[in-house]
DNA sequence: CAGGCGTGTGACGCGTTTGTGACTGCTTTT
DNA sequence: AAAAGCAGTCACAAACGCGTCACACGCCTG
């Protein structure tokens, strides 16, 4: 039986126990600014409200889209009125769709069995593009004019987080927490093996090197 | 508790008063050309339309960049659609990050929140525009007229300080002390080397000589 | 359980940076 | 005019910082 796993980021007037319809389970949990409380298997549906309690929606889009979990999950925005302004904002931080709320258990199955009867292809979301880099985020794929660029899933972090700060000297420790690693504490050196594992993969897709070493304190993304 | 410190070169369509939120002061205000109209404690964020009444966006951009006041601030440029080109125009003045407008407080809300909560300590960006001489903090770069300078990391630091503190003469102590040497104590000849070396990295990047020797006493940076 | 992959780390070697002494040439002083 | 004072420049050695490699460990897959 398909499972069919949906993430509201603010309750629900009505009730959100789990049930079966159609052929399908559907399972409903929280989503809160750290994401989903839980892995899943089979599609994501997460439906991110415009105003939240603790975090602003377009971000938590965001982060959604950031997030490796989430990579893969339909993000329908929930908009408080219908304006024009709002929607392009939405579907600019990352969602796929928008509803004008308020949002009611109906609204939202709706929402979901119209999308999946249709087939919906989600396409690419979030997106950087800086010179000849693109970063899909969505697709998790990075290319240099469209030739893809062969990362493992540490340079992928390493470069977005780059990308997002550019013209910006990041130390060693800031990439270190960028990538949010904690535990065990990482050696900065290990640091100057991550850039030459990524200088050598985008150079590996015949691209440049828009990383610049500044000596004695970190490394910056040239841009322009 | 934390006070943020929001300035805007345009009305927002929607009210401004200050309010809090989630244990931070948010307090707005209006940005004219000559720079804020107040001294603030905290972090402060401007946010600047790419059209203004009074004068162009971008020279509006270098003039915060330029203000002793204001130096510390968060700068974001407000373009009115998503031209490449515009972006990098906006970097290039100074802007720490760009939103396609127009703005909302929302929208202004969502940035601010946004790179707050990121990992990154965002230092402030210090951008000098001395004549011909550019001096970019946060990218640790210098240009002359666009055209970078290759300086090495002492290089760097010597500029940098001798910008702070434009037409005033600066004793080859100051300069040891300036640039932080204590261990071992630093021969006073040697900074001579470091002018020498200084000089003729922006020479090579097609500079003039903004440092004026002062016979027995120091060296000037002449501004003007 | 073997094999492959991703990742962190210590170690090595190389290029760069940098402080210094010496030499040179110009300026001021006597 | 000679002497003293001062700054510009060069060459060099030592120290430093970075790129890279090989290896080990953990994880997942077949």
């Amino acid at each position: 039986m398909d499972v069919v796993n949906i993430f509201l980021t603010s309750e629900l007037g009505e009730s959100l126990e789990d049930f079966v319809h159609d052929q399908r389970r559907f399972t409903f949990d929280r989503l809160g600014p750290e994401g989903p409380r839980r892995l899943v298997e089979g599609p994501m549906w997460a439906f991110v409200d415009w105003v939240m309690p603790e975090l602003a929606g377009l971000e938590m889009c965001r982060r959604l889209r950031a997030d490796a979990r989430t990579v893969d999950a339909h993000v329908t925005m929930v908009l408080e009125e219908d304006d024009p302004e709002d929607r392009r904002r939405a579907l600019r931080a990352g969602a796929d769709d928008y509803v004008i709320g308020p949002l009611t258990r109906t609204a939202v199955l709706d929402r979901v069995l119209a999308l999946q009867s249709r087939g919906v292809e989600r396409q690419a979301t979030r997106r950087f593009e800086l010179g000849a880099l693109t970063i899909d985020m969505a697709a998790l794929q990075a290319r240099w004019n469209e030739q893809p660029i062969l990362l493992r899933p540490n340079e992928f972090r390493l470069l977005r987080f780059l990308a997002e700060n550019p013209n910006r000297v990041l130390t060693r420790e800031d990439l270190i927490n960028g990538l949010g690693k904690r535990e065990p504490p990482i050696d900065e050196r290990t640091v100057d093996v991550w850039i030459g594992r990524l200088r050598r993969a985008i150079k590996a897709a015949g691209g440049g090197n828009p990383l610049r070493t500044v000596r004695s304190l970190g490394y910056v993304f040239d841009l322009g």
